[in-house]
Formats: C-alpha cells, sequence, structure tokens
DNA sequence: CTTTCCCTACCTTCTGGTAGGATGGCTGTC
DNA sequence: GACAGCCATCCTACCAGAAGGTAGGGAAAG
C-alpha cells in the first residue's frame, strides 16, 4: 500500500489549486511540470489530455463532496449544525488560504468556455450540492429546527448562491473575514427564534 | 459627432463579451479580430497590449454602474424599489443573454492570474457596489421602507454575495430563471411586513 | 518480457506583440 | 482652391515564446 501513484495525486492535487487560482485557461501542463517536478510529457502519461485531468479531477472533487455530505449525515444530527459545518469548513479553507475558493463554483462561471465534458462534472455537482441543502432545509423545517421563509428549494439555491457570491466577495476584498461576515448573519436567519428545545 | 472611433468602441463590447463568456484568459486578440472584421494588428492599434484593453473596459464598465447608481438615485426614490430595479436589470441581462455575467464579478474569480491593473479596477468595483448598497440599505432602514435583519454593510455584502452567486448558478444550471429565483425571495425578505404607508 | 514511469526531443498551433508600409482624411499656408 | 504635411487607421508580414500534444527510448519492477 503506503504511496500508489503518488505522482498522479500530486499532479491532481496541483492542478486542482492551479484551477482554483485561475480556471480552467489559467493553467498550463508546464505549470504542473514546474511544481510537480515532472517533465510536461510525464503528466501527458498520467493525464493524456488536458479535459482527461480536469475531468478525472473535478470528478474526484465531486466524490469528495458526496462523501463529505454523507459523512456530516452521519455525524451530525441537527440541520442548523450541518449548516454550520458546511459554512465552517469553507471559512476553514479561505482563512488558511488552503483551497480559497470551490473548484466547481469556479469552473461554472466560465462554463461558456469548458469542454463539454468538463462542464457535465461541473453542472452535476450543483445538482447535487443543491438537492442536500434542500433535503437539509426541508427537515430543518419539518423538525422546527429551521426556519424557511420560502419553500426548502428556494433556500437552498438561496443559501448555495449566497455561499458561492461571498467566496467571490472575500477573494475581491481580498479579505478572508468576510466570508463569515457573510455567511454568519445567514445561518442565523434560519435559526428558530425559540428553539423547540433548550439544546 | 455620430459614429466617432467606432473601432475601439466595438473591440471593447466585443472583448467585454468575450470576458463574459470565458475570462481574461479566455479569448485572444485573434478571437476580436474574427468578430470585428479588423486584423489583430489594428486591434493593437487600438489598444497596444491585452492590459491596457482589459482595464479600460473595466474602467469603462465602472464608469457605466456608477452612473447607472447614480441615475437610479434620480429616478427612484424608495429603496425597495432601487434593490428591485437593479435585481431587475440584470435578470433581464440573463434572460435575453445579452450580458450574462457583471464582468467584474467574472475577472474577480480570477483574481489571483490577473494582471496587478486590472485586479485594482475590479476590485474597486466591488467596494463602489458595496458602499452604493450600503448607503441605499441604510436608508431604507432609516425611513422604514426595509426591514434589515443586521446592519446595512452587512446585508450590503449579502446582497451583493447573493446576486452574484446567483449568476453563476443561472450559468451552472444554464436556466435564466434561476436568477430570480434567488432574488426574488431575497428582495421578499426585505420588504417590510406592514408598509409605513399604502403605497 | 511486458508494463509502468519518466525522460529528451520534437511538432503544430496559438499567443501577445512589433515593424513598416498604404490609404485617406484633416490641417495650415500660400 | 491647390498643395504640402501630418496623423489616425488599417494592412501584410513577421517574431519569440507558450500552448497542448506526440514519438520513441531508457530504466526498473513484476
Amino acid at each position: 500500500m503506503s504511496n500508489l501513484s503518488t505522482a498522479a495525486d500530486d499532479i491532481l492535487a496541483c492542478a486542482r489549486s492551479l484551477i482554483v487560482a485561475g480556471g480552467y485557461n489559467g493553467f498550463s501542463y508546464a505549470d504542473i511540470a514546474d511544481v510537480v517536478g515532472l517533465r510536461k510529457a510525464s503528466i501527458h502519461h498520467h493525464f493524456p489530455s488536458k479535459v482527461d485531468l480536469v475531468r478525472t479531477l473535478v470528478a474526484r472533487y465531486r466524490e469528495e463532496a458526496e462523501a463529505g455530505m454523507a459523512n456530516l449525515e452521519l455525524q451530525v444530527s441537527d440541520p442548523l449544525e450541518q449548516l454550520r459545518f458546511y459554512a465552517g469548513y469553507w471559512e476553514a479553507c479561505i482563512a488558511d488560504a488552503s483551497a480559497p475558493f470551490c473548484v466547481c463554483a469556479l469552473l461554472a462561471s466560465q462554463l461558456p468556455v469548458l469542454p463539454e465534458e468538463v462542464g457535465l462534472e461541473v453542472r452535476a455537482h450543483f445538482r447535487s450540492l443543491s438537492a442536500w441543502l434542500t433535503s437539509v432545509l426541508e427537515r430543518g423545517a419539518r423538525h422546527g429546527r429551521l426556519q424557511l421563509m420560502s419553500t426548502p428549494r428556494a433556500e437552498a439555491e438561496a443559501f448555495m448562491a449566497t455561499v458561492h457570491g461571498a467566496m467571490l466577495s472575500a477573494r475581491a476584498y481580498g479579505d478572508p473575514k468576510i466570508f463569515g461576515f457573510v455567511t454568519g448573519p445567514l445561518l442565523e436567519r434560519l435559526a428558530p427564534r425559540f428553539p423547540p428545545d433548550l439544546k
């Protein structure tokens, strides 16, 4: 076991951070080669074309995201706490600059110029994230743990949009704190004014 | 008067729509040349470098935005109506696909790989938009025309983030209606439950 | 003795950008 | 009005480097 096929993983990790920084056209095979310490041709050995690389990168990202949502369902039962955890995850990623943007959100902004296969993966992530948020909000509303002002679906789309917009603002202002500044009140608003049970 | 220096305007308009589609690295001088019917070298005559082109493009975009805000202050007095107009403007742009994304929002997502001069303009737009939204919300709250749940500044940042995120979702889903689906409830929530005067 | 991984070397196309020439409209001056 | 000069616009032709990608060989592990 141990470090099986580290090279491919390194390449994917490097490409991910490069995409997060500048999108699909913001990096090249040469950029990756410089960072991981391989030659361009060796990158092509692992991922024949750029489309291959980015498609598998996004596919893996989606798997991780799905796993994260599934895990959150197991570990945390309270819907509000699930949302808090989700927002907190991104707040931490942005604060320590380890992954200051969602790969799919960034790629989605360039959808019109994305290779079709990549675009399909990106869209799928949006649907999956939206579906999960909808289910969390629906359950929270049903159990009186969340206070919605419209349908779960509408609140979910608004929640997702606000989180993505908060990432953008944090980047635009060059200030990680703006993310929490935006998502904090968003979560507060969803918390019930008079908690049905005292925690 | 009449069509003075139409060429430069054509180039800027074309570059704008190309940036809206794919960002700074998503287009080339050759792409512009194909569309406006000039040769690459002629584009360089009007805008010596790509940085020149995009910097003036964003500067002009900012001027238009500032003018739009100023005009809105003159034409519409009610803060809620101002916000509605702002959101409605983008809803229309997205629906007819004429400008399905804010140039600065798209460029902001690629800030780390943007030339510094362009980045500065982009950041300036965010500050200016945020400042205007803050003033609208502050005034609305003061006059009882808007119902805020936190400070005007916080609501302004949340509003801006949600609008940007809604643009992203509309693009990701390939469905212009999602923009209104997200921004509609956002505006409703700001509208006073019991209007202080009956319109 | 095949497969995996990585290499050097090379290719084609695209990239932003430059040099320098042709056209043609606007000046000022006689 | 004629004429020279200027300058804005657009062109062809070119360049160096970066883009994504290919061909084929060497080492080493199974």
